[in-house]
DNA sequence: AATGTGGGTTGTGTTTTCCAACTTGGTGAT
DNA sequence: ATCACCAAGTTGGAAAACACAACCCACATT
């Protein structure tokens, strides 16, 4: 870090030290799929196998993974959401909202179907008023909230 | 890429190529506050600035940001949002409150506070008919829809 | 003349990532 | 009993990305 920075104390940066390097966003992509299996997740996602190590070690010591025995001989594990891991699946959702709208406007590569029949369109919205929310749209307070 | 892999067609992976490396949400992040100059995005994020460069060249080539000359003598610059680097602050939003819960249980770093004078509560709905929508919840559908 | 400012670029290490190949403890077929 | 195969990793060596201080340039200020 250059000795004369001082980051905002913010939520979105904290949670990004924690699922925002390369890879770990699309393992839990590939559990929400309902992919359990170490060799199936490298092939999903083309991550290499180390790295994929490394990515599960880290979501699981953070809880938003789990690690399940599934065979005691010989020994093997396959991986699943925690509830911490499957509230993270609204991020991917918006993810992939964008991704629909900017890069694929005629052809969505995955549709999710939700239970009122529709294609989900996922939008985010004020849990208060139930209207749409965007950061930006008012000031923000607190302490990681300088404008400048 | 392992030759064996085959990754699943998918907007989350298409969105994280041009906004998934390290800085590149925290810039988005800086943007939405207000800040628009390269040393101010430097100091509250902590990136080092040649990264921050590249970080900014390959928003921009992307259509996320944008940047605008504000002075000729001498020539400086400062950066804004696009109108598609704008819907992008949903992804914060969603980030934000992740960690607010899991990370910030008792005091959140940032609150915003929204039009119906509460505190946003981001929550990600179907925009079809309003109740809540995620992943996993349904089968999915289309040419990066595979299970397994 | 000296110092400061904004927006970078450069040089030089350090750290991560990549990928094939290998390992380990087993199972099923020949 | 030997051979191939499987799942879930681990290892080694090369390539790419990242970090950071120092530098640059065209001004403006003191």
């Amino acid at each position: 870090m250059p000795k004369d920075a001082d980051p905002r104390e913010c939520s979105v940066a904290d949670t990004l030290d924690l699922v925002g390097e390369r890879w770990s966003l699309l393992v839990i992509r590939e559990l929400s799929y309902g992919v359990r299996r170490f060799d199936q997740i490298v092939h999903n996602t083309g991550a290499s196998r180390d790295i994929l190590t490394s990515r599960l070690r880290k979501l699981e010591a953070n809880g938003i993974i789990r690690r399940e025995r599934y065979s005691d001989h010989p020994v093997r594990y396959e991986y699943h959401l925690t509830p911490a891991g499957v509230e993270l699946c609204d991020v991917l959702l918006v993810l992939m909202r964008w991704g629909d709208r900017h890069l694929h406007p005629d052809d969505p590569p995955v549709r999710w179907q939700h239970s009122c029949g529709e294609t989900v369109s996922p939008v985010v919205v004020c849990g208060h008023c139930g209207k749409e929310a965007r950061v930006g749209a008012h000031s923000p307070t607190g302490r990681g909230a300088r404008t400048s």
